[in-house]
DNA sequence: TCTGGGGTCCTAGGACCC
DNA sequence: TCTGGGGTCCTAGGACCC
C-alpha cells in the first residue's frame, strides 16, 4: 500500500504556524509580484474566492470580507516543508517527496499493527506536533488511487483526515463519487474530451475500452486507467534524477523599456541558473532567453522574443552564462516595447564530470571554476549575493513586488519570534 | 497600475542514416 | 499504374503536475 500525505492549504497553514491569530480567519497567498491568488485557507475557499484570480481585480471584495492577503514567502514554506518531510521519513524508509507539500510513502511489506487507519492518525498527529502543519492521509494500492483517497480524506469531514482504500468495494465506491476532472492526470482538455464521450466519473472512465483510451489519451491515459483499476503502473521515485531544464524567470515589478535594466535582470536570472547547476553538480550546453511584453494588454504592441544559443563546451560558470544571456538579449531586443517579463532557461544538462572537451575551446576553465568556488563559498557563508558579478547591478529596479511578506520566522535570526512571559 | 513560476512526459513530423 | 524498409535523433507543440 502507498500513502499520499498532503498538507492542508499548505501556504496558508505555514503563515499560521507562527501567527496563530490567523486561525479561523480567511487568508489568501499571492503569487510573485502579488499577482494572483495561489493558495487559500478553508475560510477563504468558503467565501468563494477562486484559485488563480488576479488580486487587483478582487482586492476590494477581499477587504470587505476581511480576507488577509500575504505575498508568497518561499523561504518560510520551503523550510517548513523540509521539516514536514523529515518527520514523514521517520515512518518508512521509502519516501518520494513529490512536491513542496506532498509525499508518497511506501508501506509494502509492513506488518501493520493496529491497521492503516491508526498509522494514518499517527502520521497526522506526529506531523502536527512536530511542525504545526495539518495534513491529510490517503492509503491505496496505487499512486493514482492514493491521490484519490487523499482527496476524499480532505473533502469529507467524517474521515477525520485519513482514508484507506484497501478493498475492491471501497475502491469502486470512491471511483463512483469522483468527478473525472478530479483524477490525478486529467486536466481541462482531457476532462472536456471525456465529458463529450459521456464519461463523468472515474468509474465511467475505468469502464472504457482500453483501445479507445490509448488512441484518444495515449499511453498516459491508459496508465491512468490501469492505476485506477488497482494495477500499479507508476512506481515510487526514490532517487531524484538531475533536472533536464532549469528555468529562472520573473515578471518585473513594473514595465521596463531600458535595455540596460533588462540586462541587469537577465544577468541575475542567468546567475541563478548557474548557481542551480553548480548545486546539482551539472553543466548545461544550451542557453535560452525569453523576453515578453504584457500579454494581457492587447492594446499595447506585443513582442515575445525567444533566443537559443548552443554552446561548444558545456558550462556552469556564472560569468560565461551571463555573457551568453546578454549576447542573446542583444540579438532580440527591440526598442519601443514595454517589457514585462524575462527569463533564462538552461538545458542540455549533463553531470559536470562528463564534459565533452572541444579542441578549439580557448577559455581558461580552471581559472573560472576557482572564481565560482570563491563566489559560492562566500555567498554560502555570508548570505546570498554578498559577492556577485557587476552586471547584476545593485538597484534592482526590475525587482518584483512583495508588499505583504511575512517574516522568515524559522530561517533568519532577526525574525525569530520573541515570547514575553507575563 | 496591477494577471506566477517551475517542471515533466508524450507524440508527430522532419531530417538524416544504411 | 507503379517508386522499400527499417532505424535514430531532434524539435515543436500539447498535455499534464504542483
Amino acid at each position: 500500500m502507498y500513502a499520499l500525505i498532503d498538507c492542508n492549504n499548505f501556504y496558508a497553514s505555514c503563515e499560521r504556524v507562527f501567527n496563530p491569530s490567523l486561525n479561523g480567519k480567511p487568508i489568501v497567498i499571492l503569487s510573485n509580484n502579488d499577482g494572483c491568488i495561489i493558495a487559500r485557507s478553508n475560510e477563504a475557499k468558503e467565501l468563494g474566492i477562486d484559485m488563480g484570480g488576479a488580486y487587483y481585480m478582487i482586492e476590494k471584495d477581499l477587504k470587505k470580507h476581511n480576507v488577509i492577503a500575504f505575498s508568497s514567502n518561499y523561504t518560510l514554506y520551503g523550510d517548513l516543508s523540509q521539516r514536514v518531510m523529515n518527520t514523514l521519513a521517520e515512518f518508512t524508509p521509502e519516501i518520494e517527496v513529490y512536491s513542496i507539500d506532498e509525499s508518497f510513502l511506501n508501506f509494502e511489506g509492513f506488518e501493520l499493527i493496529g491497521g492503516l487507519n491508526n498509522i494514518g492518525k499517527n502520521i497526522k498527529a506526529t506531523v502536527f506536533r512536530n511542525t504545526g502543519i495539518p495534513v491529510s492521509v490517503g492509503f491505496a494500492p496505487t499512486k493514482t488511487l492514493a491521490k484519490l483517497a487523499n482527496r476524499i480524506a480532505k473533502k469529507n469531514k467524517s474521515y477525520n483526515g485519513v482514508c484507506v482504500l484497501d478493498s475492491n468495494e471501497k475502491i469502486m465506491d470512491s471511483l463512483r463519487i469522483i468527478k473525472i476532472g478530479d483524477v490525478w492526470g486529467v486536466g481541462r482538455q482531457f476532462e472536456a474530451l471525456l465529458n463529450n464521450n459521456n464519461v463523468y466519473t472515474a468509474y465511467d472512465f475505468i469502464n472504457l475500452p482500453e483501445d479507445w483510451v490509448k488512441s484518444n489519451l495515449s499511453v498516459v491515459g491508459l496508465r491512468m486507467q490501469k492505476e485506477l483499476k488497482g494495477i500499479k503502473c507508476i512506481s515510487l521515485e526514490l532517487t531524484t534524477d538531475a533536472k533536464k531544464n532549469i528555468c529562472t524567470s520573473r515578471s518585473f515589478g513594473r514595465y521596463l523599456t531600458d535595455k540596460s535594466i533588462i540586462g541587469e535582470a537577465m544577468s541575475n536570472f542567468a546567475s541563478r541558473c548557474a548557481l542551480k547547476l553548480r548545486k546539482d553538480k551539472t553543466v548545461c550546453s544550451v542557453i535560452q532567453i525569453i523576453l515578453y511584453t504584457n500579454r494581457f494588454k492587447l492594446d499595447q504592441p506585443q513582442y515575445f522574443a525567444n533566443k537559443t544559443i548552443h554552446l561548444d563546451v558545456p558550462t556552469n560558470n556564472t560569468i560565461e552564462i551571463i555573457n551568453y544571456a546578454l549576447k542573446a538579449l542583444d540579438l532580440v531586443y527591440r526598442d519601443g516595447y514595454r517589457y514585462m517579463k524575462c527569463g533564462v532557461i538552461v538545458s542540455g544538462i549533463v553531470p559536470e564530470n562528463r564534459i565533452q572537451q572541444n579542441m578549439f575551446d580557448n577559455i581558461d576553465r580552471s581559472k573560472h571554476s576557482k572564481v565560482n568556488n570563491i563566489l559560492d563559498t562566500l555567498n554560502n557563508r555570508y548570505g546570498a549575493d554578498v559577492l556577485k558579478v557587476g552586471s547584476l547591478g545593485v538597484a534592482k529596479q526590475w525587482n518584483l513586488k512583495a508588499e505583504k511578506l511575512s517574516k522568515c520566522y524559522s530561517t533568519r535570526w532577526n525574525d525569530l519570534i520573541t515570547i514575553i512571559a507575563m
